[in-house]
DNA sequence: TTGTATGCGTTATCAC
DNA sequence: GTGATAACGCATACAA
């Protein structure tokens, strides 16, 4: 029987209010091995005989023996942790983003280290976080600067943007998944411009969303291309009262209804189309047409079923996950680009086929 | 110039793919104090004096040095991160909690762990994962076992139930910030009994939520209490789609549409609602009357206006969280429940005001 | 107030 | 395959 030196002192005592961890060297101890036996045993590869390893494990088991992350981390400096940024969870599409992530990620083994951004501004204290907790690495679906896009190079913590462009500057140097929303707005605005609609209008999303930004300038560039009149632009926030507010607003400066609106999201779009149909009673999609984004749940539900584009959520999120992991595991300086494609959902809220032509005679 | 010691190894060389770390001993190195002290000046209340301080925070400003939480967290025993467990994310009413909790928690300087479980099953894995981590706390608003309970009392670690509650058993014994589902639950029957609904049905949630439990046991009790018929109980899970089936299944059951439908959550009640109107031609609130509980936001747009009961979610998170900074700081070992009530909406999907009675002849 | 020395619990390296 | 020993980066008791 060989004494374990190293835990000299027997702990504190009993009064602790805290009883103390247990460590490897107990473990050790109780099955008569040495520490570094016991650190084997806990790692996949190892080279630990049979019969140690059955010792090992039923002291472990004995004394509820769990290994300290944060100390294996200290040298094998790895966290296990991925931070997730959001810019703000109540937008009904990034809960299922952050559900899926955060799947995707354990079958990587990571967790997920979450931070939800209320405002954009707080992106600054999460980042300071985000290093000090030493994260493996970071998945970011929200706003971030080039100057902060610049600080996960120079401490070498990989990034993978989600459906969030940076800079055209940084656009190449970062890894990032995206739906491709400049073909997803120009096929919904064709769509629309086949069926007839010839006045647009467009309520956008706030000004940090990368993603409505896009989709506006490629809508606007496909109605130039057709000859129809530019569209009218209102500035939402992708809730449903702004969905509303927007339709309002479009209808103050046309004074009239559009023909066709396409909103940033689907919220906004059910928000717009809730007010067109129960406050002003105008009738959708009979003399309105409504798109939305995103095909969140709600969009599907009878009383909406929306014609929006739907973003392959699941795998972008795979994507996403895989790349990091690639990232993690291969410090690959190479930054990647993966974009999808969106898909049509056809709904019953736009008017999808021309009009007869109507007889001129009353 | 006195020279440190400690780091008696130039960093292995520059040819390493990662740079080395920066660390505290290179922070003290550049100004000139030792490592203690620049330790100090990164904890909040320690005696540095105003010089040393500034040299500190410009040497480690110069060499972009951050603490190691991991190391830190080695030592203080406190990593400042709290677990959150959820039973399933994509449940509409769970981004809301998870949302203010996690910016709750960040005024108690703790990171949100998240922990989303796809199915019940994963519970075991999860918490597996939560001991590594070493997390502070846990906030868990999923079903847990007793043995699951008992381990967290095993391993000392602070476990606050978020509107879920423990076995009778474990009831007086955990933690816990709970909605009264029992008096929203009669308060929604004499409501509606009141306004002389005499046929009650009910679509429960799923048999791991203890709420949907409750909330349908006082209904039942409510009823009793009433002299009404017992309810028609069919079991959902919570989405849509459940909604929608459960008012077939218990039109099916009962031969006829009930007087008033009483679903486990919104999301169901609005499957029940579009069901109804859309598929079934039930005039609602005309001829039936639906009810849901959460006031998820859905439930609140115009093509709904749900009547349902709210929980005062931010209360209930902050509540959630000081209680757990309280059980972190002051290993307190008296457990605490605080319930708080619900808020009844009206909404406009339930007729809540007796009929005229009617003149007998035709 | 400041510096020295030590330990937190693990993995990695190396002889054996 | 196994055991000593040295990091990992920081906070803390203690001496100065």
């Amino acid at each position: 029987m060989k004494k374990a030196k190293p835990p000299p002192s027997p702990p504190t005592s009993a009064t602790a209010h805290e009883a103390r961890r247990v460590t490897s060297y107990d473990v050790a101890l109780a099955a008569g091995v040495s520490q570094s036996a016991v650190s084997r045993c806990f790692k996949p590869g190892a080279s630990v005989s049979k019969e140690t390893y059955a010792r090992v494990m039923a002291a472990a088991a004995e004394l509820d023996y769990i290994p300290n992350a944060a100390a294996r981390s200290l040298i094998t400096r790895r966290s296990n942790m991925v931070a997730v940024i959001i810019s703000n969870l109540t937008n009904l599409y990034y809960p299922e983003a952050l559900s899926e992530l955060s799947q995707q990620l354990v079958r990587h083994g990571k967790r997920v280290l979450l931070f939800n951004l209320a405002r954009e501004a707080d992106v600054d204290q999460a980042l300071a976080d985000v290093w000090q907790y030493q994260v493996d690495g970071v998945i970011a679906s929200a706003g971030l600067s080039d100057a902060h896009i610049g600080e996960f190079e120079r401490r070498h913590v990989p990034l993978v943007m989600f459906n969030r462009a940076a800079s055209d500057q940084r656009m190449h140097s970062v890894n990032s998944v995206l739906c491709d929303q400049r073909d997803a707005s120009r096929m919904l605005v064709s769509r629309l411009a086949a069926a007839g609609h010839r006045q647009f209008a467009i309520v956008d999303g706030p000004a940090d969303s990368s993603a409505s930004a896009e989709r506006r300038q490629a809508a606007c560039e496909r109605l130039a291309e057709l000859g129809l009149p530019p569209p009218v632009v209102v500035t939402g926030n992708h809730d449903y009262r702004s969905g509303a507010d927007g339709l309002r607003a479009v209808i103050a400066q046309l004074g009239r209804a559009p023909d066709a609106i396409i909103c940033g999201n689907d919220v906004m779009a059910i928000g717009c189309l809730d007010c067109a149909r129960h406050e002003l009673g105008i009738d959708v999609p009979g003399r309105l047409s409504v798109a939305g984004f995103d095909a969140v749940e709600p969009s599907n539900w009878l009383s909406y079923n929306l014609t929006t584009l739907r973003q392959p959520m699941q795998k972008m999120a795979a994507a996403a996950a895989d790349l990091l992991a690639n990232l993690i595991d291969s410090h690959d300086t190479q930054a990647e680009r993966r974009v999808f494609g969106a898909q049509f959902i056809a709904g019953a809220t736009a008017r999808l086929v021309a009009l007869k032509p109507q007889p001129l005679a009353a």
